[in-house]
DNA sequence: ATAAAGCCTCCCGCGACTGGAAGGTCAAGG
DNA sequence: CCTTGACCTTCCAGTCGCGGGAGGCTTTAT
């Protein structure tokens, strides 16, 4: 198989599968013309780094994941670890996400929203931060 | 005022106070001496920016609000739009981290956990995609 | 006088690709 | 046989929002 029969079938564009080669995650062989040569093995192996990216894990998580997955003897127990780390990770973001949103809707609803210069999101943007010692930017 | 006492009363690195200058969303004026020389002035929006960023605003709406905050005669309403389309992305971003919450806690449910190799999660991610034509890769 | 701190510019790097240029290869049609 | 066009190759540059560090000023404190 040639990189397009592999794009097609694990939707991801050729590019990404070139740069996956360049960080080691997949080792295609190459033809007499220089062409890549995909094997199956290939093509799930992409196939499956597709998937676990569409799922938010990172470049290393899915190293990690491929190499268990390569591994037949391996213990789910390993896998599951990474999973639940991803987890942990999403649901923080979760939690930032859910305060932005608390926060802007509290701003917004505070807006009239007019023709009026007034506006209560500029003046909460506007407010400079306490003077904090210990050095936590952007916190607050 | 010098790049470290409005660093220290804003909370912005001073590489990213240069930053901010270089790409021109504050422009303070110069020393003798070559040092930049920041005005009050510069440092409310130094200040508004960073909370701004700190509540997920993109630069490019920092550029606008800084323009709205900069205009006194400003209608509120414009403003409003602006966090109200911030709004819309971070509740999309949310709607997506939440599914793949649900996802990954599916699959992590599944799996046993243990010493076995059997991992219903990699067997997830090992499912190739359904071929499809209309090229919308890593959507599922 | 000297050391330390603070400031300057410039360049490189990150993550995970994406786009483009310049060129080799292959199959089909005239 | 030649051309066209699709496909493949490598390499370089750019993305975003800074952070790190080099190398060299100026200012401040001892």
């Amino acid at each position: 198989m040639n990189i397009g029969d592999v794009s097609r079938l694990s939707g991801l564009p050729s590019k990404t599968i070139r740069y996956y080669e360049e960080i080691g995650l997949v080792a295609p062989l190459r033809s007499d013309n220089g062409y890549r040569a995909f094997r199956d093995s290939d093509l799930h192996k992409l196939a499956f780094l597709g998937r676990a990216r569409s799922l938010g894990f990172s470049i290393e998580d899915c190293r990690n994941l491929l190499t268990l997955y390569d591994d037949t003897t391996r213990a789910s127990a390993d896998v599951k670890t990474i999973a639940r780390q991803h987890l942990t990770r999403i649901d923080q973001k979760l939690a930032e996400l859910t305060a932005l949103h608390d926060t802007l809707t509290h701003l917004i609803d505070a807006c009239a929203g007019d023709h009026r210069p007034d506006c209560p999101i500029l003046a909460d943007l506007a407010t400079v931060p306490d003077t904090k010692p210990g050095h936590s930017p952007l916190v607050r």
